[in-house]
RNA sequence: GUGGGUGUCGCCUAGCGGUCUAAGGCGCCAGGUUGUGGCCCUGGAGAUCGGGGGUUCAAAUCCCCUCACCCACCCCA
């Protein structure tokens, strides 16, 4: 075994890997270019306040997730656990608030969330995610939700399914939360002991619990839409409706309650059909209280975040065949004088756009085209003494069945472009 | 953070107390005569069996600890 290993949780990417990566990433801008949606690139590190303050103190990723550290100046840093917080914090330092609203963003960058591993769940895994800053209407939900719904369908990820939800306002859930705990109050005793603990830590994941989804308490407990104001509620019907109008399929979600703070209406979850666990492909939700917990003036947001790695779960399975790069052209240079020759002419294709992959003098015939073939590259060029001496190549095409020809150096170029 | 499974050359796998000075396939390197690939053949390099400690005359094979991955929970991307 190596002395080192990566991080536990954190992986390479390798090249191998970097054509399902590419795919994904392409895809992805390609989509928020169709939407509208421009690049914003935010540090890796965030002064912690930026996610105290808005994911919340008792929420996992701040609690018992984040990476946090003392800078040599005395700063307390931390490595960005999601990437709506700093998104927010550009949005208020730029003065975006000024820019013909609502300003459409998006990212695509690492997170950092200490957590045990497990496949598709890593201590750093690569988020796409948008943000729509500057419109409170149930349509930059609808906006939101259909990018996101656009690049899973362009992606191949076919089966998955919507489940939406709505959590209120912040005062809504409070009331809510008064009203759950006096409804659970008298069967604490007979639910399990999770939702014995998340009673008082965080009960509306009592509503989650899988081992006590068939308790009567929970299964009649009062449901959050009947606690939501009218104005949310309003909200709610729309976003459904606009769904409706779209054709797009959803179920809603009572279950999904959001672990952030800043979370407010509407929250949903893309999930692979009949599949649970860490299969979540991708996330979102409005966070109309977000940019003022930062200190900006009140502004509403809504967006979504999905997990790369696991798209590229999905894709594997799906989309097997991505292709792979391979060179035009893998010069084989021999003799002592091929080299040199070899250098000049790479250098010539090079600067007309043609991919060389430069062959390594010192090897035998049999093995230099023995690797251009490996190569996949369209054409094997050798030059040696004898070629050198003459100005000339051979121009050997590997993938058909064409014959070797001999050509003109400065003729290469466009043997291999026509 | 809790419980469980797995861990043998770069990759996949055999071996499961002595015959292992650890075997095979893929890949890699070199050859199969003199400068020519894709198939085939031959040879070579490459692993102290995740790491550490212990039991035993003897351990890749048993026990303990540890690390990593994987599964469930938790939580989510």
């Amino acid at each position: 075994m190596p002395e080192y290993q990566a991080p536990r949780g954190m992986n390479d990417v390798l090249p191998e890997d970097e054509a399902v990566w590419r795919h994904i990433r392409d895809t992805a801008e390609r989509v928020a270019r169709l939407f509208d949606y421009h690049r914003i690139e935010t540090p890796l590190v965030e002064e912690v306040g930026v996610f105290t303050h808005t994911a919340g103190e008792e929420s996992d990723i701040v609690a018992k997730e984040m990476y946090a550290f003392d800078d040599r100046g005395g700063s307390t840093l931390a490595l960005r656990p999601e990437g709506t917080a700093g998104v927010c914090r550009a949005y208020i330092e730029h003065g975006m608030a000024s820019r013909p609203q609502p300003v459409r963003l998006f990212y695509f960058a690492p997170a950092f969330r200490y957590d045990r591993p497990q496949a598709g769940r890593y201590r750093q895994h690569w988020q796409f995610g948008v943000e729509c800053i500057g419109d409170g209407s149930p349509a930059a939900d609808l906006e939101v939700i259909e990018l996101q719904r656009t690049l899973y369908e362009q992606l191949g990820l076919t089966d998955l399914v919507l489940r939406i939800n709505s959590i209120g306002t912040a005062e809504t859930r409070s009331t809510y939360r008064d009203v759950l705990r006096v409804h659970f109050a008298p069967h604490l005793e007979t639910l399990s002991a999770d939702s014995q603990r998340r009673y008082e830590t965080n009960i509306l994941r009592v509503l989650d619990s899988k081992e006590d989804a068939a308790h009567p308490a929970v299964q009649n407990a009062p449901n959050i839409r009947d606690y939501l104001s009218e104005q949310d509620g309003a909200h709610f019907d729309q976003v459904l409706a606009l769904l409706d109008g779209l054709g797009v399929e959803y179920e809603v979600d009572p279950a999904i309650v959001r672990g952030l703070d800043y979370y407010a209406r509407t929250v949903w979850e893309f999930q692979p059909r009949g599949a649970g666990g860490q299969s979540t492909v991708g996330a979102g939700g409005r966070y109309d209280g977000l940019i003022e917990m930062l200190g900006g003036k009140p502004t509403p947001g809504t967006g979504f975040a999905t997990g790369i790695e696991r798209i590229a779960l999905e894709v594997d399975r799906t989309e097997p065949d991505l292709g792979t790069t391979a060179a035009d052209v893998f010069t084989i240079p021999h003799g002592d004088d091929g080299p040199a020759a070899v250098l000049k002419l790479a250098r010539e294709l090079r600067a007309a756009g043609v991919a060389v992959h430069a062959g390594t003098p010192g090897r035998s015939m049999k093995a230099q085209l023995r690797a251009a073939n490996a190569s996949g590259a369209r054409y094997a060029v050798i030059v040696g003494d004898d070629e050198a001496a003459r100005g000339v190549a051979q121009l050997k095409p590997l993938l058909g069945s064409g014959a070797q020809r001999e050509v003109a150096l400065g003729e290469v170029v466009g043997a291999v472009e026509g």
